[in-house]
DNA sequence: AATAATAGTTATGATATGTAACTATCAGTT
DNA sequence: AACTGATAGTTACATATCATAACTATTATT
């Protein structure tokens, strides 16, 4: 902590007073942080957050189509197929043939895939509150308000992009 | 919007109550809309979310070192390197030889970076001002105080880990 | 029967992020 | 002065994320 010539040099303290007046600012650092965490958090579980996520939108929603899930978890189907790839190799999800149109799968949780999916719950349950620990409260509770209606209007305006 | 033989199988409205209740969801989906649409409100100006926010960051503390911007930035050292070389390349920074420590490099805007960087902040608080039209206000103030005080918790969490 | 649309897939590229190991330089110790 | 350790920047590399184009198989529409 001893930047003597470095003081009179470089600015001491770093100023991000323009950039601390951004939401995107703030979002993309909080991000980075629960993201690093959570990743820690699930890999005993052998999940990453992609896959943890689509592992419980299927365990809440089966027989849900791939497509489906991609447009719930708001990316784009090349890019889950791999994820799925993933759970149904690990037996925790399988792929079932949909007889009424044989182009798609309706996705299912095995016993093995809703066990692991509580487990995983439960652990990012956790997560969040020991990264929040020290907050009030009150302010949690704004937080996770503002947050989710932050998501929601954004989800909305680009809903009216696609379709 | 007629799926008659799929809503026989797959649920017609997805469910995420489960994953609603995490911040990590609210904030990774709102993250990805802010973040795709301020990749293309940055196009016009050959920027992208990390070069924008470094190009700020020196025009705002000029003479700041490699390491203090990695630092303040949440990066590793690695992944600035080439940051800082595309800002070098198209003229808008320079990396200043610090005579009293030759390890280190002091980054300036250049005039150019400057003016870039002048245009490049109005146009993300354009981005901002649009994406987030529709809300009101107060909301909008919750929004950003809630953030803000998330980020900053965060931030002084991981502090506590790394020193 | 012909055409268009949809579900899933493959291939590919751009971006982001992290770790290990290296060079050059500086700081502290003997 | 020489040795040791720390620091700044770099290179090389591995991985994850995300998007687009193009393909196959199947279904819907005309």
């Amino acid at each position: 902590m001893s930047n003597t010539k470095l003081a009179s040099i470089a600015p001491s303290r770093i100023n991000d007073d323009t950039l601390r007046k951004f939401l995107g600012y703030h979002l993309k650092r909080s991000f980075n942080v629960i993201q690093a965490d959570l990743s820690e958090t699930l890999k005993p579980f052998d999940l990453r957050m992609l896959t943890f996520t689509a592992l419980v939108f299927i365990v809440d929603n089966p027989g849900l189509s791939q497509s489906q899930l991609a447009d719930a978890m708001d990316i784009e189907r090349p890019n889950l197929v791999i994820i799925i790839d993933e759970l149904e190799q690990r037996e925790l999800i399988v792929r079932d043939r949909v007889q009424t149109d044989r182009r798609m799968y309706a996705l299912r949780a095995t016993l093995a895939g809703k066990r692991l999916c509580k487990k995983a719950v439960a652990a990012d349950k956790a997560h969040e509150l020991r990264l929040l620990a020290g907050l009030d409260n009150e302010t949690k509770a704004n937080l996770m308000s503002a947050l989710e209606a932050l998501s929601h209007h954004l989800q909305n305006r680009t809903e009216s992009h696609n379709s």
